[in-house]
DNA sequence: CATAGTGGTTTCCTTTTGTATACCGGTATC
DNA sequence: GATACCGGTATACAAAAGGAAACCACTATG
């Protein structure tokens, strides 16, 4: 009896299944771009200007080079930061936030805020 | 001669590198909240009612047992959802989101903005 | 008695993620 | 000539996350 009839309680009633979880692939690329371990460092870090490689590495304690490259290679695939090769002797590099990873701000803000009063409940301990 | 002084680049004025990292704490615990394979299906199934054990597991295609319990598990330790045992026979388990468990939704829906345009913008290639 | 459904746990395995360490070519310094 | 800085890469390993399958006690159904 409940044969082709939509389940509200599942998913809203003008959505399939498949398309609620459709919904949910922006949400995960949001927090793809965010994760792992030191990027979020990595990105404050730009948010003050213009970095070298190895300031950067020095700034952030534990951070190794290789870690630090394949964060820098991933900012800059979601264009989020922009790499300039100067040809001076030796080469110096430099890494900057674009425009459009400054968008990012407001976001980390949101989590920033619902992080905060997450951390005093939990660690409240109720 | 930077001796001592404080280097506006690398941090704002009244904050210490440290401090600055510090900063990111509660974003990165926002961000744990979220962390996790089936963590957001999970999070957007109960947000349509209470669902049981296997319930859930249908729903998720692909969900195992071993980690539907353990992502649970994380959002109870969380606060976000509850668990409720009723002594029928065999025993019913229902899982519900907390009225704390819902102030997830507009963070949810941050991510899934700035998510949605930047999947547009990568896709599109530029 | 066999089968299926309830809410899980246990064990073993693979994949992903991150760490440690050494190394590269080039230049500048001691 | 030895050392150190620059911007990384390569190799090997350890730890964490996730997957596959079997299993548990219990009940209800056929």
């Amino acid at each position: 009896m409940k044969e082709e009839t939509h389940d509200k309680r599942k998913c809203p009633s003008h959505l399939s299944t498949t398309e609620c979880t459709k919904m949910l692939l922006p949400v995960k690329d949001a927090l793809d771009v965010l994760s792992g371990k030191w990027k979020l460092q990595i990105i404050l870090s730009l948010t003050f200007g213009k970095k070298r490689f190895k300031q950067i590495q020095r700034e952030i304690p534990g951070l190794t080079p290789k870690m630090l490259s394949k964060e820098l290679k991933e900012l800059e695939i979601n264009q989020l930061a922009s790499r300039h090769v100067y040809d001076t002797l030796p080469v110096s590099v430099e890494y900057e936030l674009t425009t459009y990873g400054k968008t990012l701000k407001p976001l980390i803000g949101e989590l920033h805020k619902w992080g905060s009063t997450h951390r005093k409940r939990i660690i409240a301990g109720k």
